[in-house]
DNA sequence: AATCGTCACAACCGCCGCCTA
DNA sequence: TTAGGCGGCGGTTGTGACGAT
């Protein structure tokens, strides 16, 4: 579907002085663009919108179309995958969103605009650090990311019946999650966030597995899993364990 | 039951670059 | 060449849903 609408002839003097609806689009509204753009394609937003009938600047109705109506969009439940992609894109590309959008198919720029404000500065703001921030993103890239990639693996581990040798060894795992086109030939792996790359003052990368942190670092006796449960925010992220560590390595102040 | 705060997400706004007459 | 229109992008706001008090 890749015809052009037309320049529709009809405007009579009552279109041209109508009032522009804004706001949230009704029902009715949605089936007359849906229709006027499965019959005449979509493009040339401004005289769609009048030859549709609709009430709307062409900006509305592209929006609409784009982030809602769109047959191939997809909303609401970001995967595990696609939120690994998100922050390792952002940490690319920074807030180009639409750059990002463009490798998560049916994701619109939007959304992922909205997951990171909602769901990323909320961390940030949980950490009490600034998004754009060294500490925060360090945070990201040698925590929250291998973590994110431990339990793609083991989810499809969980899948596979093969759980408890991958749970061992996911640290070092290598799982191209993404195809080379998505990240530049990038692998994806839990280890390619190790510490060796980092510009912390953390000296050994022996020290940084999130597994060995309770017994090296914490020792109190706090029950992390249920400390995780009770706290939605974490969003099965940064668990208790995390935040001390973050505390000790990042000088978080927490 | 009412109120308040927070969250998630749809929609709008302003700016910028491209296109075309 | 240039001015105006348009589409795309990123930032911001508005609002309904929902949980806590």
């Amino acid at each position: 579907m890749d015809v052009k609408p037309r320049d529709c002839v009809h405007q009579s003097n009552e279109d041209d002085h109508m009032e522009l609806r804004r706001g949230p689009w009704t029902v009715e509204e949605d089936f007359k663009l849906i229709e006027y753009i499965a019959t005449h394609g979509e493009g040339r937003w401004n005289s769609l919108a009048r030859c549709a009938g609709l009430k709307r600047t062409g900006k509305s109705c592209r929006l609409r179309w784009l982030n809602y109506l769109r047959p191939d969009v997809r909303r609401g439940n970001i995967t595990l995958e696609e939120q690994l992609l998100i922050l390792e894109l952002h940490s690319r590309w920074g807030n180009r969103w639409s750059k990002i959008a463009q490798h998560l198919p049916g994701r619109t720029d939007n959304e992922i605009k909205n997951y990171w404000r909602t769901r990323v500065q909320k961390h940030a703001k949980q950490l009490k650090c600034d998004v754009n921030s060294k500490q925060f993103k360090d945070a990201m890239r040698y925590l929250w990311m291998p973590r994110l990639v431990e339990r793609i693996q083991a989810a499809a581990a969980t899948a596979s019946y093969t759980t408890a040798e991958v749970t061992a060894t996911s640290t070092t795992t290598s799982t191209s999650l993404f195809s080379d086109d998505q990240l530049g030939g990038a692998q994806v792996t839990s280890s390619s966030y190790a510490l060796e790359n980092s510009s912390t003052t953390v000296a050994s990368s022996d020290s940084f597995g999130t597994r060995e942190l309770s017994g090296n670092y914490y020792n109190h006796n706090m029950d992390f899993q249920s400390l995780e449960q009770n706290n939605p925010w974490l969003d099965n992220l940064f668990n208790a364990e995390d935040f001390y560590f973050l505390q000790q390595q990042f000088n978080f102040n927490m």
